[in-house]
DNA sequence: CAATATTGTTCGCTAAGCCTAACATTCTGG
DNA sequence: CCAGAATGTTAGGCTTAGCGAACAATATTG
C-alpha cells in the first residue's frame, strides 16, 4: 500500500503520531490528536480504531497508541513531504518560514511522489526543514535529532539553536525579529524559575532577551 | 464565496463546463462530464443539481447545463489555477508537457490563492501553459483564443500551431518525437477524405507527415 | 409517426468523516 | 482506597460523494 492510498485524514494521524515523540518523549493520546487537528475526540478514537485494522497502529480500547511497522513507514514518507514542502516554499518561492507550514499540511496530501522528488533535487537534497526539523531520505532513514528545550538547558551554557517549533506562527515572526532561527548561537544567561523567564543574549549583541515558557519551550538546542 | 469554499468536484465541474466550450461550441452534456470525470451519469445529474442550487449553473431537467456569472468566475479561477500549475511544472521542475495534467489535476484544489500569485510572479505572468492555452488573469480576463481544428484547416495553406489539447498524453509524447508543439509553423499538403488523413509539413523539414483524425483533431492553428 | 435507442433522473443504498450526548474506564488526590 | 475528575468509547445522526437499478424523457430512424 502506498502513503497515497490513504485518506488525508489518516495521513495527518499518522504524521502526528510520529512527530509527536520526534523531540520529546510525550506519550500520544487520543485528545492530544483531536486538539492538534482541530476535531473532537470521538472523531479521533473512531479514526485510530480504522487505522488499528488497516494494522497501521496497534491500540487496544483505552490503551496506549504506537506506530505499526507498516505505519510509521507512511508516516515517515508524510513527513518527508511536509519537510520537502516547507523548505521548497520558502527556497524557491519566497515563503517565509512562518507560512509555510499551513500551506504544506495541505499540499503533502496532494503532491506525487515524482513531484516530491523533483522538488527534493531542484532543492538539492536538503536535510532539514525551515525550522531545523530532520527531513528524512526517501528510504525513511534520518539522523536522530539531538536537543533539549531551552527552557531546561543548563544555565551558564553556550549553546547552538537546532529546531525551532513550526506550530505557533506569530512566536516564528517574533523569532524573525529578534534574528533567533536555526543554527543561531547564544548563551544562556539564567533562570528565573517562577517567573518562568530564561534569559539569553545571541552570539555577537549586547542586549539580554527574556523568554518566557511558550518560546523557550519551542526551542531545542545543543552544547556548541 | 471563494473558489477554495467549493468541494474539489464542484471545482471540476465547473472548469470542465468553462473548458468545454472554449475551444469549439460544443454542447455540454451529463454523459460528457460523466465520461471526462470518470464517474457515473447519476453522479453528475445529482452534481449538477446541486451546483444549480447554489446558483452557479442554470439547468432544468433535461434541459442545457450554463454557467452563472458566479459560476463562471469560480471556473475561470480554476482554469487559472490549473494553467499556471502546468506551466510551473515544465518551466521550474522540468516536467515534460505530456505528465502536468494529471499533476495539475489534483493540485489546482489544494493549492492557495497566495501560492498561486507567487508561481505567477516566479514565471513572470506567463499567458499561455504548456499546451498554448491562454492563462486568464487573476480577475477573469484572457484575450479570447482563435483557431481551427487541424482536421478543418484549409489546405494548402501555412499555418501556427496554437493549441494542442492535452487530453491525450500519449499523443503529446508522438508529437514531441515530429516536434510538433504551439508556435511550431506548417503547411497543410492535403486533406484525404475517407481516410481521415490531414497531410502535413514542418516548416524546414522535407518530409510529409500523415495525421489521423485523433491526431489532426488535437491541434489548434491559425493561418500564418 | 411510432418504436426503439439514447440520455437523463430518481431512488435507495454505501462509506468516510465529522458531530453531540450518553456511557465507560482510568487517573488522582484527599 | 475511593469518589470525583479527566479521558476515552459507543451510539446515533448528519453531509458529501459515489454507485446500480429502475424509470422518464428525448432523439433517432424505419
Ligand atoms: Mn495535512
Ligand atoms: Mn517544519
Ligand atoms: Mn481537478
Ligand atoms: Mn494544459
Amino acid at each position: 500500500m502506498l502513503v497515497t492510498d490513504l485518506s488525508n485524514s489518516a495521513q495527518d494521524y499518522l504524521k502526528l503520531i510520529w512527530t509527536a515523540t520526534e523531540w520529546s518523549a510525550t506519550p500520544i493520546t487520543v485528545s492530544s490528536i483531536a486538539g492538534r487537528l482541530g476535531v473532537r475526540p470521538p472523531t479521533v478514537s473512531d479514526g485510530i480504531k480504522k487505522l488499528a485494522a488497516q494494522n497501521l497502529v496497534t491500540h487496544a480500547p483505552y490503551g496506549s497508541i504506537e506506530l505499526t511497522a507498516e505505519g510509521r513507514k507512511h508516516a515517515v514518507a508524510m513527513v518527508r513531504r511536509h519537510r520537502l514542502l516547507e523548505t521548497f516554499l520558502v527556497q524557491s518561492l519566497g515563503y517565509g518560514w512562518d507560512e509555510v507550514h499551513e500551506e504544506a499540511e495541505i499540499l503533502e496530501h496532494a503532491v506525487s511522489d515524482k513531484l516530491i522528488e523533483r522538488i527534493d533535487q531542484c532543492l538539492g537534497h536538503p536535510t532539514r526543514d525551515p525550522h531545523g526539523d530532520p527531513i528524512p531520505s526517501p528510504g525513511g532513514q534520518q539522523h536522530q535529532p539531538t536537543g533539549t528545550q531551552l527552557s531546561v538547558a543548563e544555565a551558564g551554557s553556550t549553546v547552538t539553536v537546532t529546531r525551532i517549533s513550526d506550530a505557533d506562527p506569530e512566536l516564528l515572526r517574533y523569532f524573525t525579529e529578534l534574528g533567533l532561527t536555526p543554527d543561531t548561537q547564544l548563551s544562556i544567561q539564567e533562570h528565573r524559575r517562577f517567573a518562568d523567564l530564561t534569559t539569553i543574549r545571541l552570539r555577537g549583541q549586547e542586549q539580554n532577551i527574556d523568554l518566557g515558557a511558550s518560546a523557550s519551550e519551542a526551542i531545542w538546542v545543543v552544547a556548541v
